[in-house]
RNA sequence: GGGCCUGUAGCUCAGUUGGUUAGAGCGCACGCCUGAUAAGCGUGAGGUCACUGGUUCAACUCCAGUUAGGCCCA
């Protein structure tokens, strides 16, 4: 008779293997069918909010997979949270203005580019912009993430583009908004041509000219050249932009550093910093000189030296600025050209002459330049200079150079009339640096980060000379050029903008964009010209916190977490924080997570140059969303995470082992119906009751981790739980109760019910993470009838505190020390051939102490299914044995184990053949066969 | 050049206030099973805790410096 067919085998159709590349989407389309996201809300409608707010990413190309991360990773925790019991919902958001849209639209056109108007360009901007929403949302949704995906948040939306209004209204209104001249990042290239903010430079090495050039003495009212006769002297400036040159308009040195006047052979005083003669000195190719002076920096005051070719003064100041690590401890100083010489200009009354203009040429103002680019410039300079012997040395040197983070060239400082927000107004910058306080910061260590940023932040630079944005509501006089902006026109663009989109703003007359009857503050005037700079794209970024926060129903101001990289202290994290505490004295989030880089297997940054790149979409496709999920939350997020092929590896054979014990729970779940079989826990077997035990405290443990965003520390217990306690332990040990015990038997019940209670759990408790295949799972899985369709409706499933039996638990880790002496001598005889399988053993113990005898009598009956042999014995003398093991508690013997082999369950006993209609089987199966199977 | 962060077995991670031979899983090697089978089980080998110096009776843990990498800035 073939015995196997009266075994209870797992059977299930829950495959395999994932196959996620087919199965996913099929999910993916359910869910799209029932509305899942919708529902869910539903769900959780009433319930205490949690708020995670998306930071839009850019509209513009694919995703890649830092992208990925970050919405992955934001996605475990509004799940786990809405696992919790939160009403969590997700609005995603994406970012759509701004330069690299325009950009590429521009380069597309090409030289047909001013065939169109700045209205149909904007449009071209839209379009392109949409297109890539559209992408990225179903790149994203790919990714398994759930939210509001057919109505997320869009800058570009007219209610969005009003709002941005309406918020720089309120900050005109309250005196944040000003207009100066200020040196600021610009970039010349001709798609650029615009000024940039801090966010948009990127520093990296750059090829430049370095000079040393003297500039001729014509004032000396103390004498400090003493008896030198004055055509002689001179003092020394270094630089690497040649070309600020004809903006010179003085020389800086520091109070506290002395300078020396140093003669050379040819007689020529040179006046410099003392501790930078030597390297100057080499510099000019001079060694041949005598210090005829040395004086303290403080006493160079009113000293005058003169432009080396033009006709100007260039007078000797005094800036902090002023170092000794290079050059020569004299500055040359062009307050058109840089921020600390800007500074200085201003402070010491000195004109800022900027005679350059947007596109990087000299304008007329600098004279036999005017035409050239300044890049240009250089070499022309460089030649005036050597011709009229002021310049003394000329060499190339590689060097770290601020770039556009867009076109990669080369940025000029320039000063212009820009649009600003103050950062001191009101004590922004003070009360900010309180509400950082305030913050919860993950990690801990990022708030140094947040404070210094704001503490050192320069006012933000808002306007931008480009056309794809919102643009600067403000109107000049015709008659008298005064500007002309109120919170009340602001809002009444606004509510144009609002029907209109912004683009009205570009197509309107400014009568149009007027309220009716509106005068001119200063003169009355009624002719206007529109202001033509649009606002910041950070602008509209540090805006959603008003835009959306506060503008949707099912979301509140403030939230309870940004989640975002590192690189976001400098932007979004400080954006939103300006605009929030300026408009409504506090932060926007309660909380602020952020996670580090993606980096390839080497721990490099990925650079399409470097060719390292790792396109999500291709991991997806090669391994399924769950996997990259997966590997997303086994690393741990906060320091920066370095991918590979390896580490994908990993996960893989993790991911199989989680998948194939959900299978082995499904197959000997497959005749369990939870309402009817289920057995209560005092009925329950001991080793079932461990097992909850041990599950109980491991899923407390979970909520914990999600609760914390500790996803790593979860993977790896995750893994550990079904590796080691139910792979290993439980499940392998069960095996004989639910193959070869009577279908209905309260054993086998027993341990089904524990199988039940714990693979509900675990379903729950992956869920996060592993969204598809904990779905997939869930759809093979025993249902109640209150059981939801989509396993991602359930809050956290435990089985129960009352599980919780640390005395039980106790006895039972002894009980598996116990094993592990068994485990090691079986191997003995294993390895020597004495057997093959543990069920050919019987295995005998000899204990160290009567405590753990009397422990191990006790559970005499357990012992060969804690140990899978066929028996186990505890004994006082040793055992005459090849295969023995003395550890520290007890001494182990192994022998072939007694009796025959029984055909049904394999375990060897004495009494297989002791039943005439069942020959080869023993009297446990027997009684099975007979009673239970009702044979 | 400055600020902040990171560096524990091949991989991913633990390592509590400094205190006995630094842990886990995976991978690897070897073996078993063939009633979870493109599965399952067992045993074993892997680490000068980036480096150097210091504090201490004692340092992966504290301090200083170096080095490699990252983000931000100049």
């Amino acid at each position: 008779m073939e015995y196997k067919k009266t075994l209870q085998l797992p059977k299930t159709k829950f495959p395999m293997r994932g196959n996620l590349k087919v199965r996913e989407p099929e999910i993916l389309k359910k869910w799209d069918g029932m509305d899942a996201y919708q529902k869910l809300r539903e769900l959780r409608r009433g319930k205490e909010r949690f708020i995670l707010h998306d930071g839009p990413p850019y509209s513009n190309g694919h995703i890649h997979l830092g992208t990925a991360v970050n919405k992955t990773i934001k996605d475990f925790i509004v799940r786990s949270h809405s696992m919790m019991g939160y009403d969590a919902p997700f609005v995603p958001g994406w970012d759509n203005h701004g330069m690299p849209i325009e950009n590429n639209v521009t380069r597309e056109l090409k030289r047909h580019r001013r065939d169109f108007s700045k209205v149909e360009l904007r449009e071209r901007c839209r379009e392109y912009a949409k297109k890539f929403i559209d992408i990225q949302r179903e790149e994203f949704m790919r990714l398994g993430g759930w939210g509001s995906w057919s109505d997320p948040y869009l800058t570009m939306s007219y209610d969005y583009e009003s709002k941005i209004l309406r918020v720089f209204g309120e900050l005109v209104d309250k005196g944040f908004i000003c207009r100066g001249l200020r040196p600021i990042h610009w970039c010349i290239s001709k798609s650029c041509t615009t000024a940039l903010a801090e966010a948009e430079i990127e520093h990296r090495d750059k090829i430049s000219h370095s000079i040393v050039v003297r500039f001729p003495l014509i004032k000396d009212p103390n004498q400090i050249f003493g008896d030198e006769s004055p055509e002689k002297c001179y003092v020394l400036i270094w630089t690497t932009t040649p070309w600020t040159i004809p903006a010179n308009m003085a020389v800086a040195v520091h109070r506290e550093f002395n300078y020396s006047l140093i003669k050379t052979k040819a007689g020529d005083v040179y006046l410099l910093a003392t501790d930078r003669v030597g390297p100057v000195m080499e510099m000019i190719k001079t060694d041949e000189v005598d210090e005829i002076k040395r004086v303290p920096g403080r006493e160079l005051k009113s000293l005058v030296f003169k432009h080396p070719y033009f006709d100007r003064e260039s007078p000797i100041l005094f800036g902090d600025h002023v170092t000794l690590s290079d050059g020569t401890g004299v500055v040359h100083t062009a307050p058109g050209h840089g921020a600390e010489d800007f500074e200085l200009g201003m402070k010491e009354n000195i004109s800022i002459f900027c005679p350059v203009d947007e596109s990087g040429r000299f304008t007329k103002d600098a004279e036999k330049y005017e035409g050239m680019t300044v890049f240009d410039g250089n070499k022309v300079v460089i030649k005036d200079l050597q011709d009229n012997g002021s310049l003394l040395h000329y060499e190339r040197i590689t060097h770290s150079y601020p770039h556009c983070w867009r076109c990669h060239k080369p940025v000029i400082f320039r000063t212009t009339t820009q649009w600003f927000m103050s950062i001191d107004h009101n004590s922004l910058r003070k009360k900010s640096i309180e509400e950082i306080k305030k913050v919860a910061w993950v990690p801990k260590t990022s708030i140094n980060r947040i404070t210094a940023m704001v503490e050192n932040r320069p006012d933000w630079c808002l306007s931008r000379q480009r056309m794809w944005g919102v643009g600067i509501p403000a109107f000049y006089c015709t008659d008298c050029g005064e500007m002309n902006m109120t919170k009340k026109s602001i809002d009444h663009a606004a509510d144009l903008v609002a029907e209109k989109g912004s683009d009205i703003w570009f197509e309107a007359a400014p009568e149009d964009l007027l309220p009716h009857d509106y005068v001119c503050s200063k003169c009355g005037g009624k002719n206007f010209r529109k202001e033509s700079d649009i606002l910041d794209v950070w602008f509209d970024s540090g805006s959603t916190h008003r835009a959306v926060l506060e503008e949707r129903e099912e979301l509140d101001w403030p939230c309870d977490v940004y989640f975002e990289g590192s690189d976001q202290h400098r932007g979004w994290f400080n954006s939103s924080l300006m605009i929030a505490v300026a408009t409504k004295d506090a932060a926007p989030y309660r909380q602020v997570i952020t996670h580090g880089w993606t980096l390839d297997e080497k721990g490099k940054a990925m650079h399409k140059s470097h060719g390292n790149v790792v396109s999500p979409l291709k991991l997806i496709d090669k391994f399924g969303a769950d996997l990259l999920r997966l590997w997303i939350a086994s690393t741990d997020f906060r320091p920066d995470m370095s991918y590979s092929e390896r580490n994908m590896k990993r996960v893989s054979d993790a991911y199989r082992r989680i998948r194939n014990t959900f299978r082995f729970i499904l197959g000997n779940l497959s005749d369990f119906d939870p309402t009817l079989h289920q057995v209560k826990a005092s009925d329950m077997r001991e080793f079932d009751l461990w097992i909850l035990h041990r599950a109980q405290k491991f899923l407390e443990k979970q909520v914990d981790r999600y609760k914390n965003y500790d996803y790593h520390e979860l993977y790896q217990d995750v893994h550990n739980f079904f590796a080691i306690d139910l792979s290993a332990l439980y499940l392998d040990m069960v095996k004989d109760r639910l193959y070869c015990d009577g279908k209905s038997s309260i054993s086998r019940r027993s341990a089904q019910t524990a199988m039940y209670l714990i693979g509900k759990s675990l379903l729950t408790v992956i869920a996060p993470v592993l969204v598809f295949t904990s779905e997939e799972a869930w759809g093979y899985f025993p249902k109640i009838e209150s059981d939801p369709e989509s396993v991602h409706f359930l809050e956290f499933v435990q089985p129960g505190k009352s599980f919780i039996n640390p005395e039980l638990s106790e006895r039972w880790e002894r009980l598996l020390k116990a094993r592990a002496g068994v485990t090691k001598v079986l191997e003995e005889a294993r390895s020597k051939k004495k057997i093959g399988h543990s069920l050919d053993a019987i295995v005998y113990i000899r204990p160290k102490s009567d405590d753990l005898k009397k422990f191990l009598e006790e559970y005499q009956e357990e012992l060969p299914m804690l140990f899978i042999t066929s028996q186990a014995a505890i004994v006082d003398e040793k055992v005459p044995s090849d295969f023995l093991l003395d550890d520290e508690d007890a001494e182990f013997f192994v022998q072939s184990a007694l009796g025959k082999k029984c055909e049904r369950c394999w375990q060897y006993s004495e009494d297989v053949g002791s039943f005439p209609d069942h020959q080869t089987i023993c009297g446990r199966c027997y009684r099975v066969m007979t009673e239970e199977m009702g044979e």
